[in-house]
DNA sequence: TCCGAGCCTGAACATTTGTTAGGAATCCGC
DNA sequence: GCGGATTCCTAACAAATGTTCAGGCTCGGA
């Protein structure tokens, strides 16, 4: 299987031969779109769910003065707005990190194939659970953590969901982010970012060097952040006990 | 009707009078809870959902330091978990505010009840988002405001909430936070919100007095903190075009 | 009525984070 | 390889927010 959203979802759940072959046509040929451009716009109508097939995207929210706030941050195999859109527009706008392959999804084919076959929506109603967590999980962080334990959280939640994709090389990675990206998902200034990275890395935690990172204390990291990966497990056992249990 | 969770999910979709009627049958007399106390405990399996019925309450996640981040606020009417559960066991904490009455609903005969009646899973499902986009909107101002406008802001989203809830007096309601809650939602100290409260009495924006604002320049308090309701629109209107268009 | 606990208020001071600005390094298209 | 644009890095200074502490207030229970 080829299709990383689909690989996703069957973490999530299980799928079956035909409901991963049902969703996979879902898929139309993805878009390719350019580092920094614009995948969905905030405030136009929603008729389909971007699915992030490869490169980096967030969704992000922009205030009256012109700040940026990011919201989430989409990996390869992650799909927005599924969970999310009450109004028929985009409260959120979708932007590509990276340069990204995008697959389009229609709404409508979702919703229908999600009746049809009930184990699809399972798997997208854990998949919601999750993308909620992790929003909790940063409201924690920007409540209640300084910028050093923020930066060293996402730095891990970042490796723990690249390990659900990539298994090769467990603590180096591809981070597209600029440190302008970093401050605005973390709250932050990127003047502020770069001073804790330096940081960082002074204190041989990490390595990055043109948007490659390496992590050199994983223990280290995961402790002074106080990280603990449960709100990502999506694994099935887990998931299904608890959904269905 | 009574119950106001029927009401607000009324309010996200149209449900039939049997559908209200099957919801309500869920709902077992409800358990009265002192303020400060613990409603689910984080770390519990969850069977039931917690549905306040009366009274405030919050969802919040205590760090290893004892620090705490309130991540959401349940008012009379709200459901918690039905949407979040991915693990067996609860992630956060959910405590009470005031005293509350809370109704335990059991999450498999919720479970059966949504797949027999799809409206009711549609209901939920808007229920849902609008929690989503309240998190993803806390994000915003945890990140990118500052603590005057992230007061201001809160308070304007309580005000609408409220509104959906008790509508005989839109800019007076009780507001059983003390400063610690209100710091600890604001990722804030309690010190700084009695600040900042401070300047807002002065500026004859509020009246907080035992436990009871009343905001006195709504649209000079929405514009300082560029307040826009549509979040927390889940009117039926839009809803249903939105999810089912 | 009194007492104690929790809450609010205020002040002085400490720390973190933001602001501004400029030069160095890097990347990308030609 | 070159030139422009973006990003990174550093530094000095400014502002917002946190910390600590102490006194007064409020409210509920004895």
């Amino acid at each position: 299987m080829e299709n990383r959203f689909v690989m996703r979802l069957c973490n999530s759940a299980f799928l079956t031969a035909v409901d991963q072959s049902a969703l996979e046509r879902l898929f139309r040929t993805p878009v390719s779109i350019d580092a920094r451009g614009i995948v969905c716009r905030a405030g136009e109508p929603v008729e389909y769910y971007p699915a992030v097939l490869a490169g980096w995207a967030a969704r992000c929210q922009i205030l009256s003065n012109g700040e940026r706030q990011i919201t989430g941050l989409l990996l390869p195999g992650d799909l927005a707005y599924s969970s999310r859109q009450v109004t028929p527009f985009a409260s959120e706008e979708i932007i590509a990190l990276s340069p990204c392959a995008v697959a389009f999804i229609s709404r409508r084919a979702l919703h229908d194939l999600m009746t049809e076959r009930p184990r699809i929506a399972d798997a997208l109603q854990v998949y919601a659970a999750v993308e909620y967590a992790i929003s909790s999980v940063w409201l924690v962080s920007l409540g209640r953590r300084n910028a050093t334990a923020r930066l060293a959280h996402l730095l891990c939640e970042l490796q723990y969901r690249m390990l659900q994709v990539e298994t090769e090389t467990p603590n180096c990675f591809a981070l597209p982010l600029t440190q302008c990206d970093l401050a605005d998902a973390l709250g932050l200034t990127s003047v502020h970012v770069n001073r804790k990275l330096q940081e960082l890395r002074q204190e041989r935690l990490i390595t990055l060097k043109s948007k490659n990172i390496e992590i050199l204390n994983l223990p280290f990291l995961k402790a002074s952040a106080s990280f603990n990966p449960n709100y990502l497990d999506n694994a099935p056992g887990a998931a299904l006990r608890s959904a269905f249990g």
